[in-house]
DNA sequence: AGAACTTACGATGTACGTAACGATT
DNA sequence: AATCGTTACGTACATCGTAAGTTCT
């Protein structure tokens, strides 16, 4: 038994069964995959794979059963990895996140500007994705740490925590008539809303699941009339008077967006924690610690090391 | 990285830095173990090792933070042999046992003699020791389970379950002065027991503390004229008159020693739990859960699943 | 002097990629 | 016909044990 054997295996449920994919994944031969998958079987004596001919089409029974050990092994692999590293050239590594396109633009770059200021010897690498995507980069450990305000809790293998919270805001064209409104001091309500065109976050990105519970408590029906990913092209799409924005606050600047009123919408809409996600059982880097302490300054690294070893589902979910 | 350099770095540990051990311990050559160490610390590129000139001394700050994740590693990695192991011939394989006298002598032999015959392929192994002796070889995986009265739970790494309680009963040899009275009705009292001279297990053996405890309770001072690891040495010496005996209930059989009288004294030291212990995080063969259940009904296997997915110090202690 | 680790060397075995082959859709 | 996995083969590299060497007790 061997890593390559491992990695081989872990690989091939990961590309859905395609050695072809394994073997371009892990840089190597397809018949070298195939070899390291026959080997592995053999030493333990136990069919891994369903086969069809020679087509693989999923994990047999003690297949299923191994894939946990086999996984947690090559995790701790790469923790043995990342000790040597971080004590050989504490300054010195890559830091991965990955995070949504509202965290990317509005929420990060200070963060970042600071981190890079400070350790300059780290290079950094931002891709983006949604919510779940993110989740499974971090679980894939594709990525170091996530960041999203969605669905982040939901996965046991992550720990989530709260990094910051953040309401919606309903953005017009300067003269709409919500903004008028607005400044002669009228409250904005959801039948406000509902009588106007929509343009918002596509759904399970960015607190849209608030918006939908929002109006669907109210018995209201929401008519969208444009969904994105990100709030630029909402604002565009405002800007033109397609419809009314709704959009997280933080992705609202004053003086950059001139041209747009942004009206307060925390009484209308649930309020949104924005999380950043660690895979449980991976060791951190110091570095990690101090990306997310400059993002969220009250996780500091005695609290990130409580929660990690905290048992899933028991996290402190609060501020 | 592979696995012989981990193994090496793992036993050095165990083997208080000693690598002509190591080689001893892993079959293989000494130099070899060197080269191990050496390609393993420039891999990482930090020094794993204390060293004194050429001896090894300790591990450096590096090195303490690498051996548990090596530990989980090599884990799992035995992990995935018993989950081949398993289904591969899940009745063949090997149960290595490890047990105080007591329990090997009388709570054992009945579970063992059903599991032998309801699995005659799987070999047997028992070994005797101390409480701790038992720990750290369930710890250190050289025995998949540990039976013993004192010191499992003490360990977060291991779960160790109740499989019984007992309570403990005075030995003396028949026309004995607390015989006498105890058939004349006399119930039992420390005051008695003080009064003579006393022989019963070793400290840390076999619920010997709830013996010292109830006599340190009473403000009694008791003279043990002998410690014996075991209740048989005990009786030997009961017979030959040196002095009064306590054992635990389940040490004494009316057919065999006769000659011998037990009094019941349930009454006078608190009651012991006898537990099974499994390190945590291991993968068990069927026939382990098998055993256990033999041995201790109640622990059948989803209870057992369930202590083990439990968080530790979150186990229900209870019988 | 002896115990303990390192260095050097040679033989064996292992691992990997290329190329050809077979099967499936 | 194209895609996908297996088999065959040769080279290169890695591993391991023996033996000699060095340092410290």
């Amino acid at each position: 038994m061997n890593f390559q054997q491992l990695r081989s295996f872990r690989e091939t449920v990961r590309q859905g069964f395609n050695l072809t994919g394994v073997a371009e994944a892990l840089n190597t031969s397809q018949p070298g995959v195939s070899r390291q998958l026959k080997e592995l079987e053999e030493e333990l004596g136990v069919e891994l794979f369903v086969r069809a001919g020679r087509r693989f089409l999923g994990l047999t029974e003690p297949g299923k059963a191994l894939l946990p050990h086999v996984e947690r092994l090559l995790l701790e692999a790469e923790n043995v990895r990342r000790v040597g590293a971080d004590f050989a050239s504490a300054e010195q590594g890559l830091l991965t996140i990955a995070a949504t396109h509202t965290q990317a633009r509005y929420a990060l770059p200070s963060a970042v500007k600071d981190f890079c200021a400070a350790h300059p010897q780290v290079s950094l690498h931002l891709v983006q994705g949604s919510p779940r995507q993110i989740a499974a980069q971090v679980l894939s450990g594709e990525v170091d740490l996530g960041v999203a305000t969605e669905a982040l809790s939901e996965y046991p293998d992550l720990v989530a925590l709260p990094c910051y919270r953040w309401t919606h805001v309903v953005v017009v064209a300067e003269g709409h008539e919500l903004a008028r409104r607005d400044a002669a001091g009228h409250r904005l309500t959801l039948q406000d809303l509902a009588a106007h065109p929509l343009i918002s976050y596509e759904p399970g990105y960015t607190g849209r699941g608030h918006i939908d519970e929002a109006f669907a408590k109210a018995g209201l029906q929401a008519r969208f009339v444009l969904q994105a990913m990100d709030a630029d092209v909402i604002k565009t799409y405002v800007e033109l008077g397609i419809g009314v924005g709704v959009i997280a606050s933080v992705a609202f600047d004053e003086t950059r967006d001139r041209g747009l009123v942004a009206i307060d919408a925390r009484h209308l809409f649930a309020t949104n924690t924005t999380r950043v996600a660690i895979k449980r059982g991976s060791y951190l880097r110091g570095y990690v610690f101090a990306f997310i302490q400059t993002f969220a300054p009250t996780l500091t690294r005695p609290v990130i090391e409580a929660a990690l070893a905290s048992a899933p589902g028991t996290a402190a979910d609060g501020l």
